[in-house]
DNA sequence: ATGGTTGTGCGACAA
């Protein structure tokens, strides 16, 4: 089984792009992140036609936005609002065999990493407070898949400078910290990472800002997939489709993507 | 270098 989770950056703008890596990884289950678009919005029957038969949907206007895309069936598993805000950033999906697929979309956090003067860095620290609690309650031995736009680049090789980063959001020990307790509460396993070794760079976005792609390379790894203990053995392979991002009218993110086999 | 670019949706904000 293959996932595939992608910061598509507005969904109706880029249908045909969803096609192209739909074509080219052939996801069992693709999960997009900032859709961008309230339900009544959602362009259902092209994503339909792409052959997406199952949606399930959780939009609203102009920001955020979250989706899981199928052929395959399955039911709502559990979608929620999270820091009492109807903002869409999670959704879902009961895929069967007691298996659940969560795809969330973290706040970015604005610019200041100070919670005290900064309101978009404190939600974010409690949205990451709340995962973690969440977390720490799915049973341990349950089979859980959880991907998503973390907005967090936890490892030095995860960065294009670790130094530089540090006290840029996104890379700060105080979010490192957060994320890594959120990890540890389910005994999370980076499905990214248990391929790919820790010593190598790998990114997942690059600002559409400056010149820092394709040329310097000044990416970070924002977007996760992470498994249960018990599927992590499962794992067989995963990535970054780094492609995705040199192609014409490109989100700042590229698809990410995990086999499973379950 | 206190910039830069993209998206939603038509002004300002978020990333």
């Amino acid at each position: 089984m293959r996932i595939v989770s992608w910061n598509i950056n507005s969904v109706r703008l880029r249908i045909d792009t969803l096609k192209k890596v739909a074509d080219a990884l052939q996801p069992d289950f693709m999960c997009l992140q900032e859709t961008k678009a309230q339900d009544s919005d959602f362009p259902t029957d092209a994503i339909t036609e792409a052959g997406f038969t199952r949606q399930l949907v959780r939009g609203m206007k102009g920001y955020n936005g979250v989706a899981i895309l199928s052929n395959a069936a399955m039911s709502d598993g559990g979608s929620r609002d999270w820091c009492a805000r109807e903002d869409c950033r999670h959704v879902a999906a009961d895929i069967g065999d007691k298996t659940f697929l969560h795809n969330f979309y973290v706040p970015a956090g604005g610019d200041e990493p100070d919670p005290k003067i900064n309101e978009k860095f404190a939600h974010k620290m409690d949205f990451l407070s709340e995962a973690t609690d969440w977390s720490a309650k799915l049973p341990k031995k349950g089979r859980h898949i959880m991907v998503g736009d973390l907005n967090i680049a936890p490892h030095e090789n995860d960065v294009w400078s670790h130094k530089q980063l540090l006290k840029v959001v996104s890379h700060t020990p105080v979010e490192i910290d957060a994320l890594e307790a959120w990890r540890a509460a389910h005994g999370w396993v980076d499905a990214i990472r248990a391929i790919v070794p820790e010593d190598e760079k790998l990114y997942s976005w690059w600002s559409y800002r400056n010149r820092s792609w394709p040329g310097s390379d000044k990416g970070r790894r924002l977007d996760h997939i992470w498994v249960s203990p018990a599927l992590a053995p499962k794992v067989t392979d995963a990535g970054v489709y780094r492609d995705a991002r040199g192609w014409e009218k490109p989100s700042d993110h590229a698809p990410i993507w995990a086999d499973i086999d379950i």
